[in-house]
RNA sequence: GCGCCAUUAGCUCAAUUGGCAGAGUACUUGACUCUUAAUCAAGGUGUUGAAGGUUCGAUUCCUUCAUGGCGCACCA
């Protein structure tokens, strides 16, 4: 990037220039007894119009407003909380420093200290008796009332995309109370959170391509996770009941409005329980945050009203295609019989790359019929094997595996299963996994030895649960991208 | 990776059929003692994303590239 060189900058570093010229310290080192803008408009909200108070406070925060009328002028001092006006009058602070003032720029920080008044016309306002310049700023901010529109500078300058537009910020609030609520939700359950590796030397827990990193001291290659799974697993065959991580997982490929490369995940695992329990504990858990944040369960998302109200539906994987196809996807149907696949994607007009692997397509499917009729919450449940190496089959039929996804506003939101905790079945799985990979399969997983060896010990049967962050986070502040729930999304080099 | 669309002043946006690149805001100066998109007056503001081509003349048409958005693909 280079350097802008653009009039109104060099204008204002001039003015630099000649503060430090007049021995005035452009970046003071602090501020003392600052209050916060909400308390100071919760406070004196009760004062009647011109009336005045007798008590002094201390404010501070970025001038985003001016308007000099003569002898007297208002302004606009943001904090992180919200803004409060300031009123400066010529006799009140002197001509030199009301000369100061309006010499001053929107976008500077400002400290001042003051009586409180309501103004005529109702604005609590901070009569200004000593003000001081707390930090410069070079750049001019967007224009006050469009403000900021353009998307690739909100992204790649967030903090002026922050600076411009209040909701953004409340998307992260409401980020971060979903996480510590859900932190909460999950400690009081006594499930322990844990970190596990985000470099990992064997890949696992996901079918996706990682991203390739380089140990120099050990001269190894070193992979960023794609999922904590088989870590956590580890810990629940090391005796730890109930645990979860919430935390960052990487996946190196195609960038949308749904994903980011690096995301954030929950995954949850619990023993002696199975995937019908943690559809119990998923739906809780995101009912309790709607009801915490909004206090009701009814949300918009892209113009959908969204019910919450438990229960949810819960349907069978080949019950949906069945229903939304009228093609019958009973046990007859055999799909690992490409031909078969492939003769139900011909006849149902859905485009497939003839290399593309059976249950893919069937996948693709499933994308195309029945994914787009699916606002409502429902729970997908049983899913087919081949999509699942991790997940342990139904007693009754070994195709089906216990397995659910977790589809609100037509996007997943949550995956999970009845753990596999056969040694020698997960073996023979990630056998077929490694096979798959040598074929060419790049998402396909690679043979993970120690976990094996974990397994053999005896893992407890187990639940396991997975929830996009993001996408909850999209869902419950009615963002229609991922890059708007997550501050800084990946973009190319300016 | 593919397709469509966009890129003009710091920001938000105009510019007729290819004919002098324009407004608001911000900025500078002046007036103004309760404004809040303050108001009024005056003033400067540009590599039209980059490079090339067609043309007497290109913001406008063509090619390539860059970045972004959306969709698809990849992927949960």
């Amino acid at each position: 990037m280079t350097e802008d060189v653009n009039l109104l900058i060099l204008q204002r570093k001039d003015k630099l220039k000649e503060l430090y010229d007049k021995g005035i310290n452009p970046f003071p080192h602090k501020f003392k007894g600052k209050c916060k803008s909400v308390d100071i408009n919760e406070e004196f909200k009760s004062l009647n119009n011109g009336e005045e108070v007798d008590k002094k406070v201390s404010f501070a925060g970025r001038m985003i407003s001016r308007r000099v009328m003569g002898k007297v002028s208002f302004s606009h001092l943001k904090d992180g909380w919200g803004k409060v006006q300031i009123y400066v009058g010529k006799n009140d602070i002197g001509e030199e420093n009301y000369l100061f003032y309006k010499k001053m720029d929107i976008g500077d920080f400002v400290g001042v200290e003051g009586k409180v008044f309501k103004t005529r016309t109702g604005e609590i306002s901070i009569h200004v008796e000593k003000m001081i310049l707390l930090s410069k700023s070079l750049r001019i901010l967007p224009e006050k009332w469009h403000g900021l529109k353009d998307t690739e500078i909100r992204y790649r300058q967030r903090y002026v995309d922050l600076i411009m537009n209040d909701k953004v910020k409340e998307i992260f609030i409401i980020r971060s109370r979903i996480i510590k609520i859900i932190r909460q939700f999950l400690d009081k359950k006594e499930f322990l959170e844990v970190e596990t590796p985000m470099m990992q030397s064997i890949v696992g827990g996901a079918a996706a391509q990682p991203f390739i990193t380089h140990h120099n001291a050990l001269s190894m290659d070193l992979f960023l996770r794609v999922a904590p799974e088989l870590y956590l697993k580890r810990l629940i065959v090391g005796g730890i009941e109930r645990v979860y991580e919430l935390n960052k997982n990487f996946r190196n490929e195609g960038i949308s409005t749904r994903h980011n490369p690096e995301f954030t995940m929950l995954e949850i695992y619990q023993s002696y329980s199975d995937y019908n329990e943690m559809m119990e504990i998923c739906e809780e858990m995101i009912v309790g945050i709607s009801k915490e944040i909004f206090g009701k369960l009814e949300i918009e998302y892209k113009g959908n009203k969204i019910d919450l109200t438990p229960p949810w539906k819960r349907k069978g994987f080949f019950e949906l295609l069945q229903e939304n196809t009228g093609i019958d996807f009973s046990e007859k149907t055999d799909i690992a019989d490409k031909s078969q696949i492939m003769q139900i994607a011909d006849k149902l007009k859905v485009k497939y790359d003839t290399n593309t692997k059976s249950h893919k397509i069937l996948d693709h499917i499933f994308d195309t019929f029945v994914v787009p009729k699916l606002v409502q919450p429902v729970f997908i449940t049983d899913y087919p094997k081949c999509l699942s190496p991790l997940a342990k089959s139904k007693e009754n039929n070994p195709e089906i595996v216990e397995r659910f996804e977790l589809f609100i506003g037509n996007f997943e939101l949550a995956n999970a299963y009845s753990e596999l905790n056969d040694p020698v079945e997960q073996r023979k799985r990630m056998t077929e996994q490694m096979k798959a990979k040598q074929k060419g399969d790049q998402e396909a997983q690679m043979l993970d030895e120690d976990y094996i060896r974990a397994l053999e010990y005896g893992m407890p049967p187990c639940g396991g649960l997975g929830i996009g962050i993001d996408r909850l986070v999209m869902l419950l502040t009615g963002s229609n991208s991922i890059r708007e729930v997550i501050l800084f999304p990946q973009m190319k080099k300016e």
